[in-house]
DNA sequence: AGACTCGTTCCCCAGGCGGGAACAAATATA
DNA sequence: TATATTTGTTCCCGCCTGGGGAACGAGTCT
């Protein structure tokens, strides 16, 4: 589905895959049961059994009417995720309330996988849905924050994460290789902002700028729109300024941490 | 730790159980890595090591620094789970509003596993901090929300339920056994709400009032505060109305879907 | 009442997995 | 810089666990 960078072998522990298949699944689709899962998953009813019995006993799953649904103890593991990351309230503060300024999408990411991961989502009054959903992730090459991020991490990491990459083209003006990549990237970091131009989604532009501590990258903060009310004139303007200025009130209160 | 009321037997798989001890660990503590785990839940580094593979694949963990953490897609698996519960944004909305309203702590409350489990939580102004978090489980007995859920299960999951609970006295007011408590949820039913006494906490008072669709119990939404703001008086009075009117609102809400 | 589907249980046996130990790499100590 | 210590990684072995098949029991629908 998804590229997947850091590829490293080593042993992996079967009956923990199939744990997570089921998981996944349930995560897709609630309230099935031993069969239906034994069979999407192909395998055994007796196996399937076995790591719902455990699952349940984790209290990871619930039983509900006929099937099974996740509990809502991953509500709390999501919450011990946030407070780990560090500065979350910070940054949902400030995501928050440049959203309610402007009225648009604000969205915070974080690099994981070498992909872009929501961190935090706010959308204004007059908010365009988009797909993107705190948690899951993007390619880096194809969204603002995704190049962002990447144009401030150390070399290394760079080139590590670009060469796992594979360019796909979500539209037209998609990124499609290295070499023009690492251009963008150096526009990046001339301009201290980046922009997605219809590179992710047709109709679509973004403003992200870098949220850094002393020198290392944290994360960044973008605002979205259609490009209609999103003119060229106001991303490189007003739109740039105020997620830069977002991003510096971000790392001044995270700074002596 | 807690009482594990459905403690049905059957076969469980060890592999998950250590998996899911590692995801517990990494949940209270964030960025140890091999040694350290291995110490902690008594397994060879070895088989620590197949684990963190496996679920670095998974990308339930990451790496960072030299440690590991839990990675960001518990909070889109978190999303998912509030979406299956339904009517999440219902909820979510009117315990806000009531928050803000009051300047207290609202909390709504669902049943699983025989105990609570808190869905939503918002605090207005003058919050009291509660340990209370999103996703985390409640004994029935010793609080509003629960006994309140409680009252309104059918017959035989409430015997159930009963059957498997340990009576810990958390304050001098606590419920100590189950004709008190049998007691206590007819008197819910008669007036249409629960009250907690101090009874999971010294100090703190609160009010529920139980969800409903159609005769199926949802959950519950209960207002805390403490003892000095919430009288006996305010409780029974103008608070039991707010839960009320707003359990109400929930319910209509989400009757059609 | 019969034919279905569902979840549960039992048993078997192959190979997966946990463990120990050796190895490698990084950091600390002197 | 050399030595000692702690880290993560790899290898291999052998037990036993966990996956699969099939039988069973309970509902549910014709």
């Amino acid at each position: 589905m998804s590229p997947q960078p850091n590829k490293r072998p080593g042993r992996t522990i079967r009956s923990v895959q199939i744990a997570f298949n089921i998981i996944d699944l349930l995560q897709e689709e609630a309230g099935i049961g031993v069969t239906r899962i034994a069979d999407e998953l192909g395998h055994s009813k007796s196996t399937v059994h076995s790591h719902l019995r455990t699952l349940e006993e984790r209290r990871v799953i619930v039983r509900e009417g006929d099937g099974y649904r996740l509990g809502l103890r991953f509500l709390d593991v999501a919450s011990h995720v946030r407070d780990q990351i560090g500065n979350f309230d910070i940054v949902q503060k400030e995501v928050d309330s440049l959203a309610e300024e402007t009225g648009e999408i604000v969205q915070f990411g974080v690099e994981e996988y070498g992909m872009v991961s929501y961190l935090h989502k706010a959308q204004g009054e007059h908010a365009v849905e988009t797909l993107s959903r705190v948690g899951t992730q993007q390619p880096m090459y194809s969204t603002s924050l995704g190049k962002t991020i990447l144009a401030y991490l150390p070399p290394e990491r760079i080139e590590e994460i670009a060469a796992a990459m594979e360019y796909e083209p979500k539209t037209a003006n998609t990124i499609t290789g290295p070499e023009e990549l690492f251009e963008e990237l150096e526009t990046i970091r001339e301009q201290g902002y980046g922009i997605d131009d219809e590179e992710n989604i047709n109709g679509l532009r973004c403003v992200s700028a870098p949220v850094k501590n002393d020198e290392t990258i944290l994360g960044a903060i973008s605002i979205t729109g259609p490009s209609s009310r999103f003119t060229e004139d106001r991303l490189h303007g007003e739109l740039a300024d105020y997620v830069r200025s977002a991003a510096n009130v971000i790392e001044l209160n995270t700074k002596f941490s």
